[in-house]
RNA sequence: GGUCUCGUAGCUCAGUUGGAUAGAGCAAUAGCCUUCUAAGCUAUGGGUCGAAGGUUCGAAUCCUUCCGGGAUCACCA
């Protein structure tokens, strides 16, 4: 019993009755009335101008008097030029209010009818370097999503496909070998995915000596990076990996292993987690079948040399290559392979990938081509590409080492929440474990909604000198109005002020607690963009506006003090409700709530 | 050059399929803790929504052109 669709249909009857014409769906226009005006509904009724042939006052007037006769939640209307401000009933807000508390989980849709398996790709790291805070984004990105469409009824499989070849990794691999001197991360003590870092950055470095050895004897700097010995000698590493050389194999797989335990450690810390990972050691080859069938299908085309290629002007892009003319394969034509694979593992018709703007010619490609081949899923590919995060000098490189490291950030969030905290006395009369625990749900809080509140498209910037803000529109702010939320109800325990099981409809509320159900109402309606646009920032910022209206509620409405039992139990309802659908909306962010902060 | 994308307060960002007087936070200033957690609340200042046209009863939002930033256009991944 949705209030608006009860409108809706109500203004479709006043509009024949009045007018002897059935609007158009598209002409009813019913939102939320803003502020500054009275009411809790408002119709636009321009649109229906055409079909009363009336002025707009008029309209909505006749249109208001019908509604006030045939409604029974519609207890007054004003009309101001062509809005027509309707107020419902408050007895209505307050038994919404019950029947909220009544639901387990508010917002998520059960049982879905014909729930959808949908794959999201996130994460999808190289195995030669630490995780810095653009995977940080991605990774936040992914899993949040993959919540988000999870609590609308549809089944997600969240995989990570992990770069874990091709001639980056023989570049760690051979600095390790040159300079290394047998190091490990046990020897060294450090994180295996930092040690393997710190030898992809030396090769570059060295490389980069080479080459300007080089050209200070002549070379053209194209040459150079050519001709340099480490580049030809990791190229001859990967020629060797490709034949299964066992000594490269070998070390190929003990420094992976390095690197995807520093990864498992930091996932961890991040509290991310997938269905399936998959390494493109393994799936490398897949993709050439489909396109020697598009081939005989006639989908593709192969040129003189032997090259295939898929042609794309017809849809406005340029033709591409699938098969190099000796007959191997490109990232698209693993690409292809992978994605017909994953579907087929998870019998799936949709799938999201997470990763960044960059690559949003390559998925547009992806897409043409895998309907090219014939597959119908290929409609139901989507691609969430999110913006680079930079750093105020510009972008971040990891072979220059200039990243902010995943790690590095994720610790000097706990410091910054613990000294916070420490400065505040907030958790002087804490036990040592629980203030870690809580220091890193703060700072990890404060780090993921910093994040995930920018809409994922744009391009952020991150200025490692000034740390992340734990006041305002902040993680903080809205863990620590729960917190408080969660003291109340406790406090309320033990003072004996009853939580009531259900809300007396007669009671007398004021406008800012009207204001917060009529928000809690939206709430549903939220997660359901927040799904179909794939935006977490949909629901960081509807959190952040609850809980700002909430400390307005908080702050001038007593609770324990207030002697009429039925203003008390409702507020403590109210608060409690509140509390919830924080925790609910943040859980959707992967962001935990503490009881007391 | 083609395509895509972004441009809203000093800074970081909101702004639902076009709707009423464009909103928050940070920073600045001034207030509010013997009473439910002051990581909070209140107030003040701060804007030609990149620019110009157009569509519309109505445009930050849609269309066109231009300006500025970014991405991409490999027989790299």
């Amino acid at each position: 019993m949705n209030i608006e669709l009860i409108l809706k249909e109500a203004v479709i009857n006043a509009v024949e009755k009045l007018y002897k014409k059935t609007p158009d769906q598209k002409s009813i226009q019913i939102q939320q009335t803003r502020k500054d005006f009275e009411g809790d509904f408002t119709l636009v009724v321009f649109p229906l101008l055409r079909v009363s042939k009336k002025p707009p006052e008029l309209t909505a007037n006749e249109i208001g008097d019908y509604l006030k006769a045939n409604i029974k939640q519609i207890c007054e209307f004003n009309v101001i030029k062509g809005f027509l401000n309707l107020s419902i009933d408050k007895s209505f807000w307050i038994s919404y209010l019950s029947s909220v508390a009544q639901k387990d989980n508010f917002g998520f849709i059960k049982n879905k009818e014909n729930p959808k398996t949908i794959l999201i790709e996130y994460s999808s790291p190289n195995t030669n370097k630490p995780l810095h805070l653009g995977h940080i984004r991605n990774n936040l990105l992914g899993y949040s999503v993959a919540k988000i469409i999870a609590s609308q009824g549809d089944d997600v499989k969240k995989v990570n496909i992990v770069n874990d070849r091709g001639i980056h990794i023989c570049k760690s691999m051979l600095a390790w070998q040159k300079w290394g001197d047998s190091v490990t991360p046990e020897i060294s003590g450090k994180k295996g995915d930092h040690l393997v870092g710190d030898f992809y950055v030396k090769f570059d470095q060295e490389y980069k000596k080479e080459i300007s050895i080089l050209i200070a004897e002549g070379q053209t700097e194209e040459e150079a990076k050519q001709k340099a010995p480490l580049i030809q000698e990791a190229q001859e590493m990967l020629r060797k990996w490709e034949a299964q050389d066992s000594e490269t194999i070998s070390l190929w797989k003990d420094m992976n292993k390095w690197v995807l335990d520093g990864f498992d450690v930091t996932y961890k810390k991040l509290g991310v987690d997938f269905d399936k990972i998959y390494f493109e050691s393994d799936t490398y080859k897949l993709g050439k079948k489909l396109v020697e069938e598009g081939l005989e299908k006639g989908a593709l085309i192969k040129k003189e040399d032997g090259s295939v290629w898929a042609d794309l002007t017809n849809e406005g892009l340029d033709q591409k290559i699938l098969l190099r003319s000796d007959g191997t394969s490109v990232y698209m034509t693993q690409d292809l392979g992978t994605a017909h694979q994953r579907m087929t593992d998870y019998n799936a018709i949709e799938a999201i990938y997470v990763v960044g703007n960059e690559q949003i010619y390559h998925f547009q490609v992806l897409k043409i081509i895998l309907g090219k081949l014939g597959f119908e899923w290929s409609e139901n590919l989507h691609h969430l590409s999110y913006g680079m995060v930079e750093l105020p000098a510009g972008k971040m490189k990891s072979r220059e080492g200039t990243v902010v490291d995943a790690d590095d950030l994720l610790e000097g969030m706990t410091a910054t929440a613990e000294e916070m905290s420490r400065d505040l006395g907030k958790l002087d009369d804490f036990s040592e474990s629980e203030k870690n625990d809580i220091i890193k749900t703060i700072g990890l809080g404060a780090l993921k909604y910093f994040i995930l509140k920018v809409d994922p498209k744009k391009t952020m910037t991150f200025d490692p000198k000034e740390s992340i803000d734990f006041n305002g529109n902040t993680g903080p702010f809205i863990q620590y109005t729960y917190a408080r939320i969660q003291s109340l109800i406790r406090k309320a325990n033990d003072k004996n002020v009853d939580l009531p099981t259900d809300l007396n409809t007669k009671t007398k509320i004021s406008n800012k607690e009207l204001q917060l159900i009529k928000q809690i109402h939206t709430y549903p309606e939220t997660l359901k963009e927040a799904a179909e646009n794939y935006s977490p920032a949909h629901i960081a910022n509807y959190i952040y506006d609850l809980v700002k209206e909430f400390n307005q509620f908080y702050h001038d409405h007593p609770i324990m003090s207030e002697e009429d039992k039925n203003i008390s139990g409702f507020r403590l309802f109210l608060s409690k409700q509140v509390g919830e659908i924080i925790k609910s909306g943040m859980g959707l962010l992967g962001i935990n709530v503490p009881d007391r902060m």
